[in-house]
DNA sequence: ACAGTTTCCCGTAAATGC
DNA sequence: TGCATTTACGGGAAACTG
């Protein structure tokens, strides 16, 4: 009768981080005949602890306890909302903490309850609703984690309050959890995933598959364990870069000129055809937050060579935005003058019809000062050079898992998923109370 | 007969910032008979205030009473420090704040009072004693401005406890506050200023002068009113510096590497005779935390020119340290190779002798990936170098008071001040309690 | 409207706990 | 001892407040 909306992280509901507010907010759905006396509600955390008992226990800092209101907006029914709110974990509760140690604090779920009470008719009516479990981070280093943890559980059942959903949880298949992925990015980056990026996700996470949509994929393998040979999971990898676009790629992503999950061998198949100078942008694969760009060219007897710069993370990213390091990018080669190589966007968008818009208006004071840009160089050493090429396939293939098929035109640039498909999405994580029953 | 420590914030004493944990020590100076009973001291914040009430009041939220105990370094005297004690504002206390409105928060002084009592032989003695005067900030961006006010206070007065201070603040002699900037220096980046440099801050705060060392600066000229034609106080803009050094250029400056301080019309008088390609490294006047290099060079037909790149500020040194910019950076004008114009650091020292331990040793990891450097790069196109170059001294002029004399050897190198200078003044400022009566 | 000041909170580093 | 987690707080930005 009574449904509670979220506390939420800025863009990341059901997550609580200890010591920083958040806002909570709760309706009455049915109608009351006209009162005259204040209905309080009170909100409690982890009211009555679940049976297998969580590690932490956490209290409200904050007044718990405010009177409901008619709401402005809408159709006038009762609804209060809790601003600066605040958790704090309860110390030494009774000498030592729980024992489900195989969780993890991000697993760890808990819930906010909401109490009311009133008199009508001389009866006496309890009112109570909880919140969908919740997250409880100390560091915002814990958000990746805790969002994980709040997806796979909102995709994955449609219980109200099932507290240990972690102890065993459910795998999903990836035709679910590429919707969920692909939502990641439209929701917080502006611009979804096209099947071929996708693709390369579920090739990464599964290995080749004849077809993927009914493959399942565990939660410690989404989220907990290492990819093979590199230190961290899918998803920290996944996020990491999330955070970069978000931080440093918005317009260049949401323009679609970040082909970004390519796997190697097909960023060969796609550019070894294409002008020398073709280019593409592909988020690295070996480190966490990573942007780099591989190029085509043809050396002198007309063999195909591919070039890769090492890739960009924020600290260079923040001297130096992504797209004048694309305009500016020049090889050297001792005594030569300095070239960009970078000619066209794949497929064959010249580059400043790409980039051009992205640029940074040079900044041009007048000055007495020469102006002064940091420019991205790679220098490289002609004998060297040729040593590198032949060696290239080995060392990169020492990366890369299986033999990818050959693109066809797999990779023809496509439309994100269509916005219904992201709003049914969005309730399923982000309850809107106002348009519930 | 009891003396406090100083409350400290990481290097700089005697500045509190609310919600930071701060810790103070007091001693006990005089042996007292053989005790078995606890000497308890209480720690007050503000106890009395003062006749000029001050603005703003805090408390301690944290524990304030502690027994004193044995110390267990030295001679065995009686000592307590107070850890963890925090600072927090009250609110409303009684209606409205204190009127003493022409004072700044950082020039709102403050103190610590510590209160002990003790019974021996039938004679109740209480014993007290308080800090210093100190500021109290809420934001880190406070922390320059409440140290130009300790800085201020403890070199003109020897004062315990003078907290209308700031109401009609003294004037600094020259000699005094040079001293004090050169320890700033020696202090919290390793090495001081010469007598070239102070010259030079010396005409930038008080113009021309016949002989400094008896002008009297105010207190506001020092901090508080903006250097003309600039957003910033003279303090704030030499204060930004430190910061720069501190967090970019520490090893660099203290080989001795940046001369830093020079006057415009100084560095072309001694840079004008010098092989060309030789360049010094000075501190931006017209930007907060700023670097640039001078480089002289000659013209076509032998005229000399001078250059002076754009400043470096955090942003960009993050992402590339000074030595490497200085290693790595080119001029180029349109279809020519790029050349590095930094040939010799002021006077005669070759480039990578002066800072070739300072490079970053290339980080040539076997990737797959091609390395690359971000370089900085002006880019000159030859017929605006041409008229850049005629009208250079009209556009310079305009940022220069007036002409220095001629350069004569006044700019030798010169170590900074002895250690033993230093010393005092580091006593004066940071009551040292073991050297004390 | 605005400037001085405080609050908020992310993100790194250090401390703590298990 | 090492890893997981929390605490500490600088620093940028928003919010507050006379």
């Amino acid at each position: 009768e009574k449904q509670p909306c979220m506390p939420t992280h800025p863009q990341k509901p059901l997550i609580i981080k200890t010591g920083v507010q958040f806002t909570t907010k709760v309706r009455l759905l049915v109608k009351l005949p006209e009162v005259d006396y204040q209905l309080k509600v009170k909100t409690t955390f982890d009211k009555d602890l679940p049976p297998g008992r969580v590690n932490r226990q956490f209290f409200i800092l904050t007044n718990n306890t405010k009177a409901m209101d008619i709401e402005d907006s809408s159709n006038g029914c009762l609804s209060v909302e809790f601003r600066h709110l605040q958790l704090k974990e309860k110390k030494y509760i009774n000498g030592t903490k729980g024992n489900e140690g195989l969780l993890c604090v991000t697993e760890e779920l808990h819930s906010l309850s909401f109490e009311a009470c009133f008199v009508v008719q001389g009866l006496t009516i309890d009112l109570e609703t909880c919140s969908l479990p919740l997250v409880v981070i100390s560091n915002v280093c814990q958000l990746p984690g805790g969002w994980a943890s709040v997806m796979w559980y909102n995709l994955l059942t449609d219980e109200q309050r099932n507290l240990a959903f972690f102890a065993n949880p459910p795998r999903a298949t990836w035709s679910q959890l590429s919707e969920v992925l692909s939502w990641q990015f439209s929701n917080f980056v502006g611009r979804g995933l096209n099947r071929e990026q996708l693709t390369m996700l579920g090739e990464k996470l599964l290995g080749q598959q004849a077809s993927f949509s009914d493959v399942q994929v565990s939660w410690s393998k989404f989220s907990k364990e290492n990819i093979p040979g590199k230190p961290f999971s899918f998803w920290m990898w996944l996020e990491s870069i999330l955070e970069l676009i978000k931080k440093h790629l918005l317009p260049v992503w949401n323009d679609n000129c970040i082909m970004g999950f390519v796997s190697k061998e097909m960023e060969r198949a796609l550019l070894k055809d294409r002008e020398p100078g073709t280019f593409l942008l592909r988020f690295s694969e070996s480190h966490l937050g990573g942007i780099t760009f591989t190029w085509v060219e043809r050396g002198d007897n007309g063999e195909v060579k591919f070039n890769s710069v090492e890739p960009y993370t924020k600290n260079r990213l923040t001297a130096l935005p992504f797209a004048d390091i694309i305009r500016n990018y020049k090889v050297i080669s001792d005594g030569v003058v300095p070239e960009n190589p970078l000619k066209f966007l794949y497929p064959d968008i010249p580059k400043d019809e790409a980039f051009s818009r992205h640029y940074n208006s040079a900044p041009n004071k007048a000055h007495p000062y020469i102006a002064s840009t940091l420019i991205p160089i790679s220098e490289i050493d002609q004998t060297l050079k040729r040593l590198k090429t032949t060696e290239e396939r080995d060392v990169d293939g020492s990366d890369c898992s299986n033999a990818s098929p050959t693109p066809s035109s797999c990779l023809s640039p496509e439309p994100p998923m269509t916005p219904g498909e992201f709003d049914m999405l969005h309730q399923q994580i982000c309850f809107d109370m106002m348009s519930s029953p």
